[in-house]
DNA sequence: CCAATACAGTACTATTATAGTACCATTTTT
DNA sequence: AAAAATGGTACTATAATAGTACTGTATTGG
């Protein structure tokens, strides 16, 4: 199964609460409480997402978190790309090692995989935190391959 | 990063040296050394992708493995589905542990989380493995999430 | 009919990635 | 100055994955 890190649901779960009310500061203890998980990983997750750029922070007694932006303008992309790195099947999809696919014809196969990556990319892009935090707001998503070269 | 396991980039590799000479049986071993995987590793996936439907195998001195189907009638969905079972971002989205997501309100998440896995499965059914034999065969999938309410 | 070959199934081990925790530093407010 | 809260890093434990081995079954060919 093609899947995300626990810790990546619960980050979608953390911007998905700070969604509901995106102007205040939140503590990373209330937030954990809120959530449903402990102190500890609350506070890894809301790291990551600050230095992702997602949430600003405030430090010292009143200190807290928020959005850096408006739910509207925050994607799944973002948020997984801010927990696990840019969005990608394999390896040779996102480029990280070059030299590792070293599979003599196989490698046509690449290409195929990035564009595949891109697609996946595309539909978690076009789903905003804003959406995530009604319960049932429809997504549509038309995924239209075609086998007709565009050269 | 979202991603698939290494044995299930194994298995396309493997369905798409099939698909190269669809009608011949090829032996395990034969596989393994066209791919460059371990014997082992390959027997594992042919057994499992033979389990799932997608090739034919046949026993006895002469045997091997064939696919199934015509590569354009085998998609991504197909083989990622064998190896890694259903396709779904969350454990949430698969119902496969129904009483796991007691989060009070934060649940309104999840019809969106099948949404969205509705729409990676989408994508990924809609590359089949004849595309992936020709080298830079384009893809064009268009992901367009649309706010408006169907009701 | 026997032996060799190749797939079928299962179970086990090792490795790797993930999840989770703890600690210390820095900033801000009272 | 002290308390509260984030920032960064490093470490440990757990779980998932990858890889291997073994036994069973079917088919071909001498």
């Amino acid at each position: 199964m093609i899947r995300i890190g626990k810790l990546t649901d619960y980050g979608i779960l953390i911007m998905t609460y700070l969604a509901r009310d995106p102007e205040r500061l939140h503590a990373a203890q209330e937030i954990a409480q809120a959530v449903g998980i402990a102190l500890p990983t609350a506070n890894k997750l809301l790291k990551m997402l600050a230095r992702g750029g997602l949430l600003d922070s405030q430090r010292g007694t009143k200190g807290g978190y928020a959005l850096s932006r408006q739910p509207e303008a925050i994607t799944m992309v973002d948020i997984i790309g801010a927990l696990e790195g840019p969005v990608g099947l394999t390896d040779c999809g996102t480029a990280k090692q070059p030299g590792n696919c070293q599979r003599e014809r196989s490698c046509s196969v690449k290409a195929n995989w990035q564009r595949i990556s891109q697609a996946v990319n595309d539909a978690l892009a076009g789903v905003t935190l804003a959406e995530m935090t009604v319960p049932s707001q429809p997504i549509r998503i038309f995924a239209r391959p075609s086998a007709q070269p565009v050269t």
